[in-house]
DNA sequence: ACCGAACGTGAGACATTCTTCACGTTCGAG
DNA sequence: CTCGAACGTGAAGAATGTCTCACGTTCGGT
């Protein structure tokens, strides 16, 4: 279950591509399973029986498709990392970009909230890629790529901003919902007003810098 | 490992209190073994053999004293819990409270940095206090314990932020602290820079409610 | 010096979970 | 309709981890 920090990770033996309709289907099933029972257990809890069983198949399916339960999470990471890719590409070249500063910002939580609430397993990945040294690097990468988008409309909306600041702040945006959205999920009667003070935080925060455009 | 949801939780027997000055240091050895190795590895990972080795002693020691490896990382919660009490203590006796408030918050947040960088346990403890269900409700009352403290200082020092504001306020403030502090853990060269940008974060937020006092 | 209590040990019982594989089933091209 | 390839299955293998327990050692009061 464990790496012991010598193995030279042995290679992960490849496996079949679906390709008839009843084999994608299963891949599917499979992959909506994992992100339940990940979400509800945890990744080490998790286990290959009750996604299967989740999944309404047997677990040699699922290492039909997966050589093992790192990749099939990994499988799951890309395909969220690509569905928050989507998300962005939709709100950077929407019409909200052409809304003021502080309208973005709070339609913008507002989606990223909406898309957490519609893609259940989504947290879970998240959280679970900060866990293990195995996962940290693919986390990461989301995390990075999710800056770099907020860090852009930053520059474009709040172009007083030094731009040695941006990234910091963009990053800093980011662990900020992140933390928020997960203390949300765990005291459900708290996330309302919680996420109504990070708006009220986000804005007042940069408030000054939106600010310039209209002060000179 | 896993509890099955039927499961009525067999009472942890009960375990021998150290007497005699060995068994008091082992004990400690095996608390302090447990936090470096919970924090390296994080709970799930973490084995009971590897605790042993760590401090030095065998597995059966560690029985002695802790029913099973969730008693022996609720021990290890408690000590910490314990800790941050007294440095808040430390912190609302203080001359600190008496300076105003954006210096309380500077000093305040470095203070809890060098805690925090002075115990290496206690961040793996409080994130792993929030993995599992078994554990989320003692971590909960760290969360809260922090949060009330904090509830406290603002009400002296910001009396204009208003009453039902201020809880919500402390919380997303540990929150913030919590997951700034995580991610600095895991991306050392960005942690200063995260740091001080929150810092400014909280300023700014905050900054209207400390103009208060001094505008009429 | 003696002795009962406290202490320390680690092999192994027991349990869980990941992963494989040989076998049976279904599909679809020809 | 035929047959090879793709597919699905779950019992069993292999690995790892928690926790117990019978035994040997050390302590400290008398």
């Amino acid at each position: 279950m464990k790496k012991r920090v010598s193995t030279p990770e042995p290679e992960p033996a490849a496996r079949r591509i679906p390709t008839q309709e009843r084999a994608k289907k299963r891949f599917a099933a499979i992959l909506d399973a994992a992100a339940h029972v990940f979400a509800d257990e945890g990744y080490e809890a998790a286990t290959m029986e009750a996604i299967a069983a989740r999944a309404e198949t047997s677990i040699g399916s699922i290492y039909q498709f997966f050589p093992n339960k790192t990749a099939l999470f990994h499988a799951l990471a890309r395909h969220y990392h690509g569905k928050l890719r989507a998300f962005f590409d939709l709100l950077l070249t929407g019409p909200l970009l052409e809304r003021p500063w502080a309208e973005i910002l709070d339609s913008g939580i507002d989606a990223f909230l909406a898309f957490h609430a519609h893609e259940p397993g989504f947290r879970a990945v998240w959280v679970g890629l900060h866990l293990t040294d195995e996962l940290v690097t693919e986390g990461e990468a989301i995390n990075r790529d999710f800056a770099l988008r907020i860090a852009s409309i930053i520059e474009v909306k709040l172009p007083a901003v030094p731009a040695a600041r941006r990234q910091t702040i963009a990053t800093l945006m980011v662990e900020i919902l992140t933390a928020v959205i997960i203390a949300g999920a765990r005291r459900p009667a708290e996330a309302g007003p919680l996420m109504d003070e990070t708006k009220l935080l986000l804005r007042g925060y940069l408030a000054p810098y939106d600010a310039v455009r209209y002060a000179r």
